[in-house]
DNA sequence: GTCTATATAGCGATAGAC
DNA sequence: GTCTATCGCTATATAGAC
């Protein structure tokens, strides 16, 4: 095997173990069993089970953001289109290794959701990382265009649009079996329009008034 | 120790881990010395480490459901209000444990969160099992709420909601960091109303047409 | 019911030959 | 760059004394 491809077959089976079970449940002699290749080439190649695991986690988020980021540019100035906003955040992720638009580019892409909620202690501080510019991005481009939203509020809603994107993600394949196929997980371009639609009118609802506690 | 506590020791020890670290990152042995019991007494009281996960899930996640199912039958026959559906379903396991309201019984009901989206393998049928019954009951009070949306977009906005709420019980601390303080975590009423807000805004969204895939 | 001691297995990581 | 062999450690689980 040359050289070069060791270290993506690595990347790759790394990329599905984690997505299928998460970071601490993956052990590198599993990995390596799938990948064909020998115990000693991850710490070679990456150095050790942890950077690995960033290596795989960088190599998708970069990309995905900086489309986020360059869809966002791209809409006009003074944009009052939430929905456009939303689709801006949200389809780049769902998108991500979907080359076919099938299940396979699924399976990739759930790396993401796994980790976006797994965040083993020594990935935290990776991921806010990678994650907080854009976040901040977004919640500025969703305050402009929601100007009766206060702060708190726009801030609030975003992470609520974070966790429907990160569960979609994880779990629609659950949801495809509950329905009996009714919702389909490999129909992404469905999937975006659901989720669009839902998240743009979550952002859009009027702000509740304070309750009273329960007693 | 009496007898009795050793058990319910193990217990609350084992959902403080779970919440924090998930089911495969946490050991029993780190479990123990956290509760300060024996090793072997995890294998006497409930027979091994999945049986454990498995007793600290029912123990929370039995009252959850009955409470929301309790409070789905109290409306009123013919309910069209979406708020209330939602307010329903969300707010038992956002107070769950939450005695006081403050961030000790927040962290109590992360675990709900948490193994909702890390999903061991084992556990996998075993969360289907607790949580289909309650879903399919909201899922047809909502359709009944909202009879412009069909079966699919039901199904697809209750998972968002599923989703909005499993992310902010698993990570609205880091939310409070990111916003310095303007999302308060431990205000479990103001997150409620938020939550309440944005699900039923995205839930009475008008349906999306489908759209052109992009080139 | 609680403890010590241990069985059995798997883990991440590394040294050193090739 | 790739391999075998192994170190040092931890894991779950259990046997058996008390």
């Amino acid at each position: 095997m040359a050289p070069a491809d060791t270290k993506q077959t690595i990347l790759d089976a790394a990329e599905e173990l984690l997505a299928e079970q998460g970071y601490a449940a993956t052990s590198l002699r599993q990995l390596t069993a799938r990948a064909g290749v020998n115990l000693a080439a991850v710490h070679y190649h990456f150095g050790g089970k942890e950077a690995l695991a960033k290596a795989v986690l960088a190599r998708r988020i970069a990309p995905i953001n900086a489309e986020r980021l360059r869809r966002l540019a791209a809409l006009p100035a003074g944009n009052r289109d939430t929905a456009a906003i939303v689709r801006a955040f949200v389809e780049p992720p769902l998108r991500a290794g979907a080359g076919g638009g099938a299940s396979p580019g699924a399976r990739l892409c759930r790396v993401f959701g796994r980790v976006m909620v797994e965040q083993p202690p020594f990935l935290r501080a990776f991921l806010a990382r990678q994650f907080r510019g854009v976040a901040r991005r977004f919640e500025a481009a969703l305050a402009d265009a929601l100007p009766g939203l206060d702060r708190a509020a726009t801030w609030w809603r975003l992470h609520f649009v974070i966790g429907a994107m990160a569960h979609t993600l994880q779990n629609s394949e659950a949801l495809s079996h509950l329905t009996g196929g009714a919702c389909d997980a490999g129909d992404v371009d469905a999937l975006i329009e659901h989720l669009v639609a839902f998240a743009t009118g979550g952002l859009r609802a009027p702000t509740a008034r304070r309750r009273r506690r329960p007693a």
